[in-house]
DNA sequence: CTATGGCACGGATT
DNA sequence: AATCCGTGCCATAG
């Protein structure tokens, strides 16, 4: 993280570049953190309440959308309408009664992670054991596994294991269901014991999960079959079960597909970046982009620190100075960052927009490069604006940005149908003959790679229809 | 012998 | 400059 005191004394055009990188790169939570630690320590900038819409520069209502921009005269239909939006809600948990807002049905969790699985199990408590969940909760990684183990936890706190076990428990069967346990694993098992209590789970799952799981990650299901002395059938029965049904990292949001199976674990995204959304809430043809601001209001330089500047005695006088300069700069970036991210948007979302609409077979294929010859920016630019960001699709689910940018996903789901609607088992070579008639040239060899990444076994081992929802 | 997965290489992308 | 991705070659399982 920059700190932007280091730049101060910079030239004022590099500072600018740097810090506008900085601030692209940062997600809306990340942002409304650095705006808010600026804000605390540098008198030179002020918020007001004031909103106006960035695109038309119309007074905005405290909160909710720009009343112009959202209900716009004569809309080119294939252009989408993008704008920033506050969705104050997201940060203050007040739920949203505003009329203009489409209500979609996402699940706003307006706490952090400690503080939500926190006010769960509270009641269950004893008042003396609530210090040591608190105390565990504070030792989770952003994916809600623990980073301590309750044999530590035990001795720092001087209690006995038991009772640790019985707090972790607890805590394990809280709403990100697995939210601090020691390890991937651990997290799955619990998961599915939860989940048996209501639902069917397939057999020897769990040995499945504690002996194999490395195996099960990397796809290697005739192994794993063979450690377990049962049938490739069920072993992939399982593998299905649990791409589709458990996350072995509780505290991300689960959105869709298996992408990544197990190793890296990257980022997390809670509130999303970006929401997509229909005009006006029904499905006309026009798509509201929202970009989320982190804050309603406006910043601003506090007039008065600029008058009495001219005042304040001679050795503070350079700390004043760079303290404007750089609410200034601030400032300056913020705008760009809003530019920057409302031109990406815009041009992403009509590019994709069939993608957006009908689903991931649509998505076409798009480089960050090409769109930024197509922007005008550096390709750094789109890079920085892209990683880490999420966004919000009509349909709820959360992808990340750079989704928009895959490469192979269309096939991918391509590829994922045929093999769902064919009756017979097809091998590798001849789904690359069927892909071929869609005008898709594909080598053999990437059929098998793309199928190992929608967790889809080879041909012979899938003989059996299997149900599972 | 066939179908598939592992390894590694080269070109594209970031 | 580092990383990702498609692909070819080869070993291996069935």
């Amino acid at each position: 993280m920059l700190q932007m005191h280091n730049l101060q004394h910079k030239h004022i055009t590099s500072a600018h570049l740097a810090q506008t990188m900085a601030l692209l790169s940062l997600t809306t939570d990340e942002l409304r953190q650095q705006v808010e630690s600026e804000l605390a320590s540098n008198p030179a900038l002020e918020m007001i309440e004031e909103r106006r819409c960035p695109v038309c520069h119309t007074l905005l209502p405290p909160r909710g959308l720009c009343p112009v921009c959202s209900r716009p005269q004569s809309p080119d239909p294939n252009e989408p309408i993008v704008l920033l939006s506050t969705r104050d809600d997201f940060y203050t948990g007040k739920s949203s009664d505003s009329e203009d807002m489409p209500d979609n049905d996402y699940s706003v969790v307006t706490d952090d992670l400690p503080t939500y699985v926190f006010k769960q199990i509270a009641m269950e408590l004893d008042a003396q054991d609530r210090p040591i969940a608190a105390y565990i909760l504070t030792h989770l990684d952003d994916d809600g596994l623990l980073t301590t183990t309750p044999i530590e936890v035990a001795r720092y706190h001087h209690v006995p294991l038991e009772r640790i076990m019985a707090i972790m428990r607890l805590i394990q069967h809280s709403d990100p269901i697995g939210v601090g346990a020691s390890c991937p694993e651990e997290a799955l098992l619990i998961q599915v014991e939860v989940l048996a209590e209501t639902r069917k789970v397939p057999d020897h799952a769990q040995e499945a999960i504690e002996l194999g799981m490395d195996m099960l990650s990397r796809h290697q299901y005739s192994e794993l079959a063979h450690l377990l002395k049962i049938s490739q059938s069920k072993v992939m029965e399982i593998a299905r079960f649990i791409s589709e049904n458990l996350n072995p990292f509780p505290a991300r949001s689960h959105w869709g597909e298996i992408n990544q199976p197990a190793q890296n674990s990257p980022q997390v995204y809670r509130q999303p970046d970006v929401i997509i959304g229909y005009l006006n809430g029904q499905p006309n043809k026009t798509l509201l982009v929202e970009i989320i601001m982190p804050f309603s209001g406006t910043l601003r330089i506090n007039p008065l620190f600029r008058q009495a500047l001219h005042q304040v005695n001679e050795n503070k006088i350079d700390q004043w100075k760079s303290d404007l300069e750089s609410a200034s700069l601030l400032i300056k970036c913020m705008q760009q960052r809003n530019n920057t991210m409302r031109r990406l948007m815009q041009r992403v979302v009509t590019l994709q927009k069939n993608f957006i609409l009908n689903g991931e077979e649509e998505l076409i294929p798009l480089t960050r490069a090409q769109l930024s010859k197509e922007l005008d920016v550096h390709e750094s630019t789109i890079s920085r604006a892209v990683s880490g960001k999420s966004v919000q699709l009509p349909n709820s689910r959360i992808v990340p940005l750079s989704m928009f940018f895959d490469r192979s996903l269309n096939v991918r789901t391509i590829l994922r149908n045929l093999i769902d609607q064919e009756p017979r088992p097809l091998n590798d070579t001849e789904l690359v003959n069927l892909l071929a008639r869609q005008g898709i040239f594909v080598a053999r060899r990437t059929v098998a790679k793309y199928r190992a990444m929608e967790g889809i076994l080879p041909a012979h081992l899938r003989h059996s229809v299997m149900t599972i929802s």
